[in-house]
DNA sequence: TAGAGTAGAGAACGTACGTTCTCAACACCA
DNA sequence: TGGTGTTGAGAACGTACGTTCTCTACTCTA
């Protein structure tokens, strides 16, 4: 097993175990367990646990951000694309292990460290990014952007909150009346 | 110091260190020195740290419904009120210490802990129903709650993670929208 | 005032965790 | 083949924390 195999070994078994049940209650060993990794290379890889916490947010973004770009890109049409963001967020939501934004929980439990705030925003601002380009292939006025960032925000919280993935919809209409406007 | 006073005590250090730093990294010894409260008598009132989160999530509810609706109700106008709801988080979001929802950070955190989950899903739960009862005084349609909610829970993560209180004239604008469709 | 119950201060206990260290096994190369 | 460097397994270390225990001092009552 060279350097990059344990690397991805190891953001594996972080991400799974992280997003599950959050940073403080995963231990370094647990994640050794889990990625059948030594200890040794384990801090090879990663000098320390908030080191590991930020390769996994890191790699979480890229995967998270071309998930979302891929299914809305199967959708033709600029406008019926924004609609696509939301019904994405509900396929999201009924996946098994659902818990909300992995980033905005690790925010509520590290936020004090900056390099974990750094990287919740930089995910946070990939995310606002997107919607823009969407926005703006649409032909809308750029303020919607940040209307339909605070509803993705608001439908993800709630989603995770009531385990109901209802929210998506209810996002959606509110971008129908935006759009109708 | 009787009973009453310690329990307020414990409560008003916990609110405080655990809003600004989180649950795990507050230890109970800590509670016990900002509090005055000596570790026998903390543990006669809260029989656990976890009873003691419980607590403060339940008292924090209390104290937050009544400080939004205290500020809603200096409006009289029922459709107007819609508006003050955003007007209040945006002094909330502008308060020294804001650090988002104390609910939503701890649900992140703690959220596996079944007595935890319900005592974040009931302030959900209060704040849905109390934006219900003004969508109805307000004469709108039903439909209006849960997207005002989504925006409501929009505004507040977002002004958390950027720390920008904008966020709310945002959010009322997009309320602007939808009284006018 | 004597005694019984209680409170406070803080030591103590058990556990868990992040990180480092030890040591035996093994791979690679002269 | 012999020696050198590296690896993995897991013990060890230091610390922190939730919770309980000890002991002293005080307070109330008979």
């Amino acid at each position: 097993m060279d350097h990059a195999e344990a690397t991805t070994r190891l953001l594996d078994a972080a991400e799974r175990l992280f997003y599950a049940r959050g940073v403080q209650a995963v231990g370094m060993d647990e994640i050794r367990g889990a990625s059948g990794v030594s200890l040794k290379r384990l801090y090879q890889c990663f000098p320390s646990k908030e080191e590991l916490v930020v390769g996994y947010l890191r790699r979480r973004d890229l995967r998270w951000n071309a998930a979302l770009a891929e299914s809305v890109a199967r959708t033709e049409d600029p406008v019926e694309r924004l609609n696509a963001v939301f019904d994405w967020l509900r396929e999201w939501f009924t996946e098994p292990g659902f818990r909300g934004c992995a980033f905005l929980n690790t925010f509520g439990e590290l936020g004090e460290a900056p390099a974990i705030g750094a990287a919740v925003r930089a995910h946070k601002e990939a995310l606002r990014t997107y919607l823009d380009g969407l926005v703006e292939d649409a032909g809308m006025p750029e303020s919607l952007t940040d209307q339909l960032y605070l509803l993705v925000e608001g439908a993800i919280v709630t989603a995770a909150v009531t385990g109901n993935p209802d929210a998506a919809e209810q996002a959606k209409a509110v971008v129908a009346a935006l759009l109708n406007h």
